[in-house]
DNA sequence: TTGTATGCGTTATCAC
DNA sequence: GTGATAACGCATACAA
């Protein structure tokens, strides 16, 4: 307070200021050795409780903040934890970064976010700032990432984990079954009776997710002998308006669907309103996924039903994973989340 | 290659690694000493080429990635912005962030991102840990952050910038017009005849930029004489269902509006679909605001008039002065950003 | 153009 | 319990 830095006149602040306030400043204050702040900073019981009390003070009275660059020189850790999220914007990436940001503040570690657009991808640089950053560890949201990743990653012995991902050959990954997923959805529909399905997906060319939600409809299909033919087969940019446009193509070509599988709760969303707006009443209408706090579909058409996948879940369980793996425990990650079906209402198909 | 480390079998990687390649090491191999290497790495063209080529090559083939927390040390600067997104309702906080981790990444700067929750919003400590992770300027969303905040703020002499904030004593901020943004809005229905005004906005004992949205909508009403009676004003979570429900009791409390004003596009989606739902028409209904990729709102229930919130443009303008001031200019932010009425479909009141 | 030496702020090792 | 002191890896002033 009192050594308030003359600094600051309310808008901004100047750019050069004296020094800032180290831990030898704290030390001289307190009229101890510096070895003797840090310790009573990082291990309070090492030292007696008068000093801990004395260099408190002075810390205090100085508005001393602790170089994270210096202790991460001498460490050889940062406390930071690198998030790799290829196309951030529209999907379900935040919820899941936030819930991984959250579960790891609560340990003292940090989130270095790197949202690199589509172009830069697939650019190992983005790892590679990470890297200089020097993160403990990284989050790979996705399995779609270049063998030049991993390798960075292995030669660094640096813990990763995929997240989104199953079954990859590239490292220890979070996720889901999507072909469990799909088979929650679809036998449902078939117990009620639906035999021809349409789905509403994204593109499989370009979104690794996508393709595996749509080999898992096709396997569910495929098992319970239900149809799914190439004209009721629609892939599109993920969005509400893009769901839309889907259903209203779909009701053009008149494929004679009786239910509709959307590869996520804004494509289901948009394919409702589509429904509603031609006034079509499709039985069984559905969404695959259902994000946790964009249930929008659910108000818009029922019959819904939906799956909900598992997004928080997945970024808290890569920070327990990851934490775990830094704290020198050989964790295994949870391959495979649970999934749970929401029927919003269902409607059977009769004879 | 030749020089890989035993490490990793696929699957994780082992914690401990022989030792991070480091500046001597490349040196070492390059035949050099490790100040130049250094400056082949940071000014290429203060060294002859030859040597460069030979540096370049060691470097490469050790794979060497420089310790940032070292460099941080000695420059004194970490190329790191942080920022500290209180979480708020809707998608709006994912597309600002990723547009500022975008301009930054082009620079060469990295984003350190800190999302606290409701409880631990207002505890300085979420800005300490940015601070003592070093760094160089931070991102501050909407202007509810305790002085405690900008005390350290000032007192570190580090720039920072308020996001979505405006007229602030507190500091540079970035935003846009509320007032603006809801004369737009409501001078165009009364300008289509329209006199009693209903409002569905988010909470403003909670949120900030809620308070302000509302704040601006009554100053137009009042301005042009409309009505905007208690029980036509509502106040509820952001989100599709909240709006659906708001709009539900709307319409029971039979208030007599012609058009509904919405907080965010969520809500307006939601009460759009509630007219939908209960076959109502409501001429003018319409959302104050309009997310980049989300405007899903459009497609339910025209008429609707939306105004487009510069949400990716604040990250952008962000990152552009952070920067600027980190280069020592003595730049100001763009107080205020544009707005931009979109009318979908509108519907005159006549007599 | 390049090598050498020093400092950056912290932690850890070793005495006391 | 506490004080020196040596790393930690890099950048840079100064020499050569």
């Amino acid at each position: 307070m009192s050594t308030r830095i003359p600094s600051a006149s309310g808008n901004g602040a100047p750019l050069a200021v004296a020094r800032a306030v180290s831990l030898a400043d704290v030390a001289a204050l307190a009229g101890v050795s510096a070895g003797t702040v840090s310790r009573v900073l990082s291990r309070p019981d090492m030292i007696s409780p008068a000093t801990r009390q004395k260099v408190l003070a002075a810390a205090d009275r100085l508005g001393y903040v602790a170089n994270g660059a210096a202790r991460a020189l001498a460490l050889r850790k940062t406390q930071t934890i690198g998030a790799l999220v290829p196309r951030f914007g529209g999907s379900s990436f935040p919820t899941l970064v936030q819930a991984m940001e959250s579960a790891l503040a609560a340990q003292g570690y940090n989130l270095l976010l790197s949202a690199p657009d589509h172009a830069r991808a697939q650019d190992p640089t983005v790892l590679r700032a990470l890297l200089e950053r020097g993160v403990d560890a990284v989050a790979l949201l996705g399995a779609e990432h270049p063998p030049a990743v991993f390798n960075m990653l292995n030669q660094h012995g640096i813990p990763y984990v995929l997240l989104w991902a199953v079954s990859s050959t590239q490292g220890p990954c979070i996720g889901f079954d999507e072909h469990v997923a799909a088979a929650l959805l679809v036998d449902h529909l078939a117990d009620l009776g639906h035999r021809r399905l349409g789905f509403i997906g994204g593109r499989t060319d370009d979104n690794e997710r996508a393709r595996r939600r749509l080999q898992g409809v096709l396997a569910a299909v495929a098992r319970r002998g239900m149809m799914l033919s190439q004209d009721a087969l629609l892939e599109t940019e993920y969005g509400f308006a893009s769901g839309f446009e889907a259903m209203k193509t779909l009701i053009t070509r008149n494929t004679g669907v009786t239910a509709v599988a959307c590869g996520n709760d804004y494509l289901a969303a948009g394919a409702l309103a589509a429904l509603s707006a031609e006034g079509i009443e499709v039985p069984g209408a559905m969404s695959v996924a259902s994000f946790n706090d964009n249930d929008f579909a659910a108000y818009l058409h029922p019959p819904l039903t939906t799956v909900r996948v598992p997004i928080r879940e997945i970024g808290e369980e890569a920070a327990r994973y990851l934490l775990a793996r830094l704290a020198g425990e050989d964790a295994e990650p949870p391959v495979l989340l649970p999934l749970e079906l929401k029927v919003r209402r269902s409607t059977a198909i009769v004879g």
